[in-house]
RNA sequence: GUACCCGUAGCUCAGUUGGAUAGAGCGUCUCCCUCCGAAGGAGAAGGCCGUUGGUUCAAGUCCAAUCGGGUACGCCA
């Protein structure tokens, strides 16, 4: 879009003075943007600014030149010279018609671009311990990934959406132990306080798993020595764990590409060869860590030992980090090192993981691994997300996952919708918190964003419906190419402004990461659109049926398809399935 | 003690590689509508961007301090 319009400003910029160099700049390096307030113009430029300093020129004389130049544009209205070196502009309502044709052309490709030039980029979320249900959590990590990894392939980037089990160590034992334990109370054991501790999982689903262990293994399982009956209790409980989650993930309408396990990695004997490779580099060492200052519960039981360390400091790291405990085991970073080398085995250069804030310790140290791992070749990075808060009558509901008394996926999925679910995950910058007010979220009114942006939709798939009663259906092919040249209104330029920027919006979203401005752009698309439907009320013109005429309404017909299109490409991209009808 | 994140309107938050008079929704106030193109519309008030310094043509944005809040801190996963 506006490439063109580009090309005429660089040029105007080449032919203003020969004193400064500016090879090899393209006209991607233009930036034409939508100025902050509607008066100044349909659009902006900076350029003046950003090369008046290399042309040793003032900005507001280049951008005298940037406006002559732009005036002779067939496709520009009118263009003046403002502030401190700005160049506003407007473009002839034909120039934006065709942007209409361009979007109904060129449909779900429209918001597409080559940023990634198809390299591959991995995209690690939710991983969690398949150890109980996936909670509330998960779900702002399930939908925030997913959606990133959606953004990613909408800009070129070839995405594997994978999933870390760390289907191995204590934690996972301790599932075992607690399925075995429910086991044995449904043979008509009892249970002792003192076998089912506190470290047990007490969960409901603990004891659905035993049954399920009872129904296909029988009862006899207690005589198998204890070192195989707890390998096949971990492997039954895992397995089914795993199960269940993929379900949840589902319901939330994600679907990994890929899930790799610990356990396999670690059997492959990529732990020890990920500490080799560091020993090469002179990254590993016995050492003694220093005692950690202030005050951490554990201070008392601090002792001094020697262990073996990853040198990750050299790498940006606060301090050096563990990797095999004094007992000789490996730590859980072992095994992570041995991860991420299998990653950038498969030939990931940039990686993306998607952690809960509580992670925050763990950012700098996988940073180092990575880079150490691949020489510097490979990039990860790590995305933190806050909590979410959920409300009941505007009272936050207290969790704690001791008592139980915590909130699954399942269950917020179950009272409020897929598409409410995600919508709220993904609306707000990862890096702060979410209010989730269950009565506020499913409000059928203008204020609740995901209604504003659904009823829009809905709302032109209804004009729709009745103009086929009016006309008969009207295929794509007129849309695009019909006679647009009754668009001309203000309110009907300004929604295609924002179509214009839409390729822009997924870009600026993808590039940086942060989905929620892909929630935003929705958000002004649809108030674009229902700004001009109300203008429809009082201004019978501007209404999208002419029932007088097929001509202006096909015309009227192809702005809504356009729009349509890309809240379409939009709510897919976020995950979120389009209504064409409120109910 | 250290690291990471947050601090912008009464509330919840946007704010793109530094760009124009810092924006939106909610709430408040005023007017209009209540015509199935229904689940509202138009407008107004509301700000020392936590504080103080620095960098420059230009700082909410970058740097340094500082205050307030959150999270986390050797062999748990």
């Amino acid at each position: 879009m506006f490439q063109s319009i580009r090309v005429c400003i660089l040029d105007a910029i080449r032919s203003a003075s020969d004193l400064g160099d500016i090879a090899g700049v393209s006209e991607e390096s233009i930036s034409i943007e939508q100025p902050r307030e509607k008066v100044l113009g349909e659009l902006a430029t900076n350029a003046a600014m950003v090369f008046a300093e290399r042309l040793r020129m003032t900005p507001r004389a280049l951008a005298e030149n940037i406006c002559e130049a732009l005036n002779k544009h067939l496709d520009v209205r009118q263009s003046e010279v403002a502030g401190p070196g700005f160049v506003n502009f407007s473009l002839n309502a034909s120039a934006w018609q065709r942007v209409v044709a361009a979007v109904i052309e060129t449909g779900d490709n429209y918001g597409k671009t080559n940023i990634g030039n198809n390299t591959s980029v991995n995209v690690e979320f939710v991983s969690a311990n398949p150890t109980g249900p996936l909670h509330t959590g998960h779900a702002r990590n399930a939908v925030f990934g997913s959606v990133v990894a959606s953004l990613m392939e909408k800009i070129g980037y070839k995405v594997t959406r994978e999933f870390y089990i760390n289907d191995r160590g204590n934690q996972i034992t301790l599932l075992a132990q607690s399925v075995l334990l429910r086991y044995k109370e449904l043979l008509g054991e009892s249970l002792q306080a003192s076998e089912f501790t506190e470290d047990m999982y007490s969960g409901e689903y603990v004891k659905e798993i035993a049954r399920e262990l009872l129904q296909n293994h029988g009862g006899g399982l207690l005589s198998t020595p204890n070192e195989e009956l707890l390998e096949l209790a971990r492997k039954f409980s895992v397995a089914k764990m795993l199960k269940k989650i993929k379900e949840d993930l589902r319901s939330l309408g994600v679907v990994m590409d890929k899930y790799t396990s610990e356990t396999e990695v670690c059997d492959r004997d990529m732990v020890e060869e990920a500490v080799k490779i560091l020993a090469k580099r002179g990254d590993v060492y016995e050492g003694v860590l220093p005692k950690p200052k202030g005050k951490v519960s554990t201070e008392d039981d601090w002792e001094e030992r020697p262990q073996t360390l990853f040198r990750s400091t050299k790498y940006g790291d606060d301090v050096d980090r563990t990797i095999k405990k004094s007992d000789g085991s490996w730590t859980y970073f072992a095994g992570d090192l041995a991860y991420h080398l299998d990653k950038i085995k498969r030939g990931y250069k940039a990686m993306i993981a998607v952690l809960g804030a509580d992670h925050n310790g763990y950012v700098k140290r996988l940073k180092a691994a990575v880079s150490a791992l691949s020489e510097s070749e490979a990039a990860i990075d790590i995305r933190l997300y806050q909590l979410v808060n959920f409300l009941e009558d505007g009272k936050p509901i207290r969790m704690s996952k001791r008592s139980g008394n915590f909130i699954t996926l399942r269950e917020v999925v179950d009272k409020v919708g897929k598409d409410v679910t995600r919508f709220m995950m993904i609306s707000r910058h990862h890096d702060v918190m979410i209010d989730f007010d269950f009565a506020k979220v499913v409000e059928c009114s203008m204020k609740n964003p995901l209604f504003y942006i659904q009823y829009a939709y809905a709302r032109i798939c209804s004009v729709f419906r009745h103009s086929e009663t009016i006309f008969g259906p009207i295929d794509r092919e007129e849309l695009a190419s019909c006679d647009k040249s009754v668009i001309t209104d203000e309110a009907e330029i300004s929604l295609i402004e924002a179509l214009a920027f839409w390729p822009d919006a997924v870009g600026a979203a993808a590039v940086a990461i942060e989905p929620h401005r892909l929630a935003k752009s929705m958000r002004e698309i649809a108030s674009c659109f229902h700004f001009l439907w109300n203008r429809g009320k009082t201004n019978t013109e501007l209404r999208f049926i002419d029932k007088d005429s097929r001509a202006n309404t096909v015309a009227r017909l192809s702005l809504l398809e356009a729009t349509r299109c890309i809240l379409e490409d939009g709510l897919n991209i976020m995950g979120i399935t389009p209504l064409t009808e409120m109910t």
